[in-house]
DNA sequence: AGTAAACACTACTGATCAGTAAACTTATGG
DNA sequence: CCATAAGTTTACTGATCAGTAGTGTTTACT
């Protein structure tokens, strides 16, 4: 099974999963939109929960290390990274295709806790979380964890609301409140 | 045309799709569950997309009136009650049917900005900016707005991670961090 | 008691849902 | 050049989707 085209169609459905939503989003339509036969897509996945679980998967891999990357080139120390998140977020929220988080959607789509679907959202947000409470703790936060989660707030609420606010308030109030924090965690 | 059987309809409605999801809810299924006939459905709502406006509004008026009402309880002073508002939402988040924002998973399911629903989901953020900025304006801000906007995040973000996290830290960090903004921006 | 509206029940429409079967075409590698 | 595997197309399954028709039943008001 050479890895390819099933790479390819990973991708594709992602993005119509993300435009379309889970549900809104049937087989036959994600066939159409993707040019590939259902046949071939049932070949490489048993059933629709197997792709959304791929394109999850996908998107999860993608995203981090987009944003870290990004928090990297933009800022020169943790917590310059830190300040920097809300700036890449800026740029993503500007992307003409943003609709919000596709995990905090996945989850709304599928609001059982026992459900695969869930709990690949929940290990996105633990994922992200290690990574930022990496950042606190090299800035010499006293407390990492608890600013960590603090500005991880900030920004899934300013994801939310870029997804229902189409200005540059989201981001750019996000940002000043989490120099508010870090000024308070850190000192000035 | 009684009010009392459609009234309930929406009621019940509201709650099998905050539980279930739009997409996620068919008709036969609300039926079913409502114990009201298919049939009575369509006499008081011309199509589905109806009867979730219905609910949305119903849920618009229900949350920020026990919201702001709570807040006031809570809070003797318009800042008390801005950071009461964290102790309100920690109430929320306890209960067993908590299942994050409405308006968020619905914008979620229907991202269309020239969908009603879409555009439901907007006027509700908007009528909570404004209480908030009125709050933020009587507690003496200099920027009643930026203000606002910074709660409102933490507000959401804490909503939308307290959806995929069950326990009490994302009422608690954003309580925090909302007296650190306030501090800020009023004064300790 | 009688009337009319509100209601429920059953059964149906055509469309779409996820998923499958079978036959055909393309590409690749020995 | 041939065999194998990956891909395609078409057609199909039974279930469910939103929405409707027709007939009967309950309720409330006069």
């Amino acid at each position: 099974m050479r890895p390819s085209k099933r790479d390819e169609l990973v991708e594709k459905a992602l993005l119509v999963f993300y435009r379309n939503g889970f549900h809104g989003t049937g087989m036959d339509m994600l066939a159409a939109e993707t040019g590939i036969s259902k046949t071939s897509m049932y070949k490489h996945f048993r059933t629709k929960e197997d792709l959304i679980m791929a394109a999850l998967s996908l998107r999860d891999t993608e995203f981090r290390t987009w944003l870290f990357r990004r928090m990297a080139q933009l800022g020169a120390t943790p917590r310059a990274q830190l300040i920097a998140m809300f700036d890449a977020l800026k740029e993503w929220f500007a992307q003409e295709g943003f609709r919000s988080c596709m995990f905090i959607k996945a989850s709304g789509e599928y609001p059982d806790p026992s459900d695969p679907i869930y709990q690949k959202s929940v290990e996105h947000k633990k994922l992200m979380f290690e990574h930022i409470r990496d950042l606190t703790t090299q800035a010499g936060a006293e407390k990492p964890d608890s600013l960590a989660r603090g500005l991880l707030l900030l920004k899934d609420g300013a994801i939310v609301t870029a997804h229902l606010r189409h200005d540059e308030y989201p981001a750019k109030d996000a940002k000043a409140a989490a120099k508010v924090l870090l000024a308070a965690a850190l000192g000035s």
